[in-house]
RNA sequence: GGCCCCAUAGUGAAGUGGUUAACACAUCAGCCUUUCACGCUGAAGACGGGGGUUCGAAUCCCCCUGGGGUCACCA
């Protein structure tokens, strides 16, 4: 009987949801789930400095948004509470005495000073300094006598020979000399532990099975095996995610810019299209499918697929996927989503929202890009004649003048500004000129909008505009025109 | 610098000794068309380099090169 899997993900507070954390979440979250396993959201705050105001409610907001449901953590409980490493003080401080009974730990007494002094000296040498082992030789008794009322850290007593391995689901069997492992410190002199001995005690405690994380922690694996074997507990399994890249060469970071998920989000990029990317980003399932909800991620998951090689975030495929599922979604349902974009230009005017929405729904790949899109509803803009003119039909600034004016006389005459009428009123118009049909309707469009490009073709333009706009803007068009000509 | 890891088109990514080396985004061309977009069709584009092993190597081994990670009282 296999026992059952639990995974946790383990962020610390810094009020910011990177891209890369986020993916690492979804893994953590698609292995738990596919294989009918717990996720378990625990916090690491055994950093004070770093701490962030309002940074929990971020992370519970931002994995509720995206449907990453935890089955335990700070703010819905569970049975291997708590779920935040503040809280658990007293848990490491125990453990880390344990360590130093057993011998595998020991005291340091060494002040950040002299430490500073020692490395001060030696860094001649190599460049990279070690902490000298000073307080390792001092004699158990007298150690823990100083302990007292001194103030100290916990050290792990690494071997100072041999190799130890480790063994990582996607990177393998990986082998390191002990002479590279530090005694590093467990527990801090401010009673909190480091990141490297909280996660081992926290990781068996909550009975995690599945250790994921990003490959910063590769090199720190072997400390943790040693950990694990000093308490006598079972080695969980490790899986190591490789970093997002935002070039080659370049880690994705907070610095450069939008690597946040909610500024993607923000901009317009739906979350399912968000998590469906990232998902792509260092896994792949082995099949061509591309597209996957949620749920289709869970089903399609395996461990296998992941990566062992850095991906880089190509936002253009990001793009085009989010317009993938914006042009799946139903017109309804698009509104829904792209209002708040549509009424930046309509304000508080109002407008057939089904009918925008349908203009926009196969032309937008982010949200954001309607108001710019619709930008020439609100006012003409400027633009060059010459754009007037339809260059395939061979038709000249005079030629379109002669379209325009001939619309504008029948365009004039309409009771119903609808679609039907709109289109019988411009083909009267290019059959009496006999003309070929960009001949009227190019110009006619560019003359109202001052766009090349307009989402949906005359007809809709002017639909958008309405009769009295549309009759003022041919005029003003058609007034510069005669002055240019 | 030491140690560890990685390496298929611009990008993601199939491929695990025998393939015309998939597929997707991006690019380019054509079609569609009232512009744009969508959609459709097609094109160009890759196994980093060098040695082995093998009848045969993108696939296995070694070296080089390139890239990444790590070497905190940060996680």
């Amino acid at each position: 009987m296999m026992k059952r899997v639990r995974t946790r993900f383990a962020p610390s507070p810094t009020g910011y949801m990177h891209i890369g954390n986020l993916r690492t979440a979804l893994y953590t979250y698609l292995i738990a789930k596919s294989n009918d396993g717990d996720f378990v959201l625990r916090i690491e705050d055994t950093d004070q400095d770093r701490y962030v105001e309002g940074a929990l409610e971020f992370i519970y907001d931002t994995l509720e948004l995206t449907g990453l449901k935890y089955d335990e953590g700070p703010d819905v409980g569970g049975d291997f509470g708590p779920y935040i490493q503040s809280e658990r003080k007293d848990i490491y401080k125990k453990h880390a005495h344990d360590l130093i009974e057993k011998g595998a730990a020991y005291p340091c007494f060494c002040t950040k000073d002299r430490l500073a002094e020692s490395r001060k000296e030696s860094s001649i040498k190599d460049g990279v300094w070690r902490y000298d082992r000073k307080c390792r030789e001092i004699p158990q008794e007298e150690a823990l006598a100083r302990m007292e009322n001194e103030v100290y850290v916990v050290r792990q007593k690494m071997p100072i020979e041999g190799k130890t391995s480790f063994d990582d689901i996607v990177f393998g069997h990986i082998t390191v000399p002990n002479e590279e492992l530090e005694d590093q410190i467990l527990l801090k002199a401010d009673g909190l532990p480091t990141y490297n001995f909280a996660n081992v005690v926290d990781d068996h405690l909550m009975e995690i099975t599945h250790v994921v994380r990003g490959t910063e922690y590769l090199s720190s694996a072997p400390k943790y095996n040693l950990l694990y074997e000093a308490f006598g507990w079972e080695i969980p399994t490790y899986v190591h995610l490789t970093p997002i890249m935002r070039e080659p060469g370049k880690k994705l970071s907070k610095r450069s810019g939008d690597a946040s998920f909610s500024d993607f989000y923000e901009k317009g990029y739906l979350k399912e299209a968000i998590i469906n990317y990232i998902a792509l980003l260092g896994w792949g399932p082995g099949t061509n499918q591309e597209i996957f909800t949620l749920e289709e991620l869970v089903e399609a998951f395996s461990i296998k697929g992941l990566s062992k090689s850095p991906a880089v975030f190509d936002v253009e495929k990001l793009r085009w996927m989010n317009g993938v599922y914006l042009r799946n979604l139903s017109v309804e349902d698009f509104y829904e989503v792209a209002k708040k974009y549509i009424d930046e230009i309509f304000k508080s005017k109002s407008y057939d929202k089904m009918y925008v929405s349908d203009l926009l729904h196969n032309r937008v790949d982010v949200l954001s890009e309607i108001p710019e899109m619709l930008d020439f509803v609100k006012e003409l803009p400027e633009f060059d004649l010459e754009i007037v003119q339809h260059q395939k039909s061979g038709t000249d600034l005079a030629k379109s003048l002669v379209s325009l004016k001939a619309s504008k006389a029948e365009l004039e005459k309409l009771e119903n500004w609808e679609k039907p009428e709109l289109m019988s009123a411009l083909k009267g118009v290019i059959k009496n000129l006999d003309v070929k049909t960009p001949a009227v309707l190019w110009p006619v469009r560019i003359a109202v909008s001052g766009r090349e490009s307009t989402p949906g073709g005359v007809y809709d333009v002017l639909l958008l505009l309405g009769k009295d706009e549309t009759l003022k803007r041919l005029n003003i068009t058609i007034k510069r025109m005669e002055e240019g000509i």
